[in-house]
DNA sequence: AAAATATAGTTACTTTAGGTAACTTAGTAG
DNA sequence: CTACTAAGTTACCTAAAGTAACTATATTTT
């Protein structure tokens, strides 16, 4: 098993970061809190996908993203496109063209916040294998 | 309404690393996805906002996360709970009193989660607003 | 001229996950 | 022997997610 290496600095770094949070915004008493409002939108797992594949494929169909987001379905994208339109990740491009085609590509923020889930990612992907051996070990209890 | 400033070469960096986890991974086929595997259980509003109150108070019982995790239920929190200590974020210590007492605390593995959840709540709360009032202006269409 | 094709969705229906509130367990205090 | 406490669990109900068939529209094929 991988040790974690996360260092006193690190960690104390964090915490002066969480007590400054905690200190400005009261995450029970806010009117908008940071997590419940934002980020609880666009860190489910379709979302999260759609927004990487953009940022590889800087421009996508509606049926290309499903197919590249195994296992969407066609509802669910719809519902996820609108939402993280409506948020400003992504613009929707409409041609009036028969059949008609219709473009999706992530704006500035979008881009933005990319940068955030490309870092996640990448943590993921490194410690998938910590996650797995636990949530193994841990069912078979 | 607030600019984006992402750099041209934020992108940039962000593009190389996307290539490298596109290629590397196959997000379609590769047995274990780290968005879906391991990102899709940690990154719900309700795990966020418990990873982040054990990061600012470092133990907390049951029902002093509940009562900072204003509106989840006991039977969502204990979900969650066995979520995360099965997936190795945090650990529970049994104290055989009267009433019981149990403790949660983070792992050094769910310190290093609570680097990447700071960094992207701090990102939320620099662009909540602009969510926000995108949201809004959305809806009103 | 009728039928088939393509894209970007929508709609009706089923299943699963989330939320609500009452209940459980065990030992101590009154 | 009744009440209280902490940390859950259980039964029930609602909301969200998944499934699959359907729609609109103009062009292409038969």
């Amino acid at each position: 098993m991988q040790l974690e290496t996360i260092t006193e600095n690190q960690r104390v770094r964090a915490a002066k970061k969480l007590k400054k949070m905690f200190g400005h915004i009261d995450i029970r008493t806010e009117k908008y809190c940071p997590i419940r409002d934002v980020i609880a939108l666009a860190s489910d797992k379709w979302s999260v996908l759609i927004i990487l594949y953009l940022g590889y494929f800087p421009v996508l169909r509606f049926n290309e993203i499903k197919k590249k987001v195994v296992g969407i379905s066609n509802k669910v994208l719809s519902e996820r496109l609108k939402n993280l339109e409506g948020d400003g990740y992504l613009e929707r491009t409409m041609f009036a063209e028969v059949p008609i085609r219709v473009e999706y590509r992530l704006t500035d923020f979008g881009h933005s916040y990319l940068q955030k889930l490309v870092d996640l990612t990448e943590w993921a992907e490194k410690h998938k294998g910590h996650v797995l051996s636990n949530r193994n070990r841990f069912q078979k209890k």
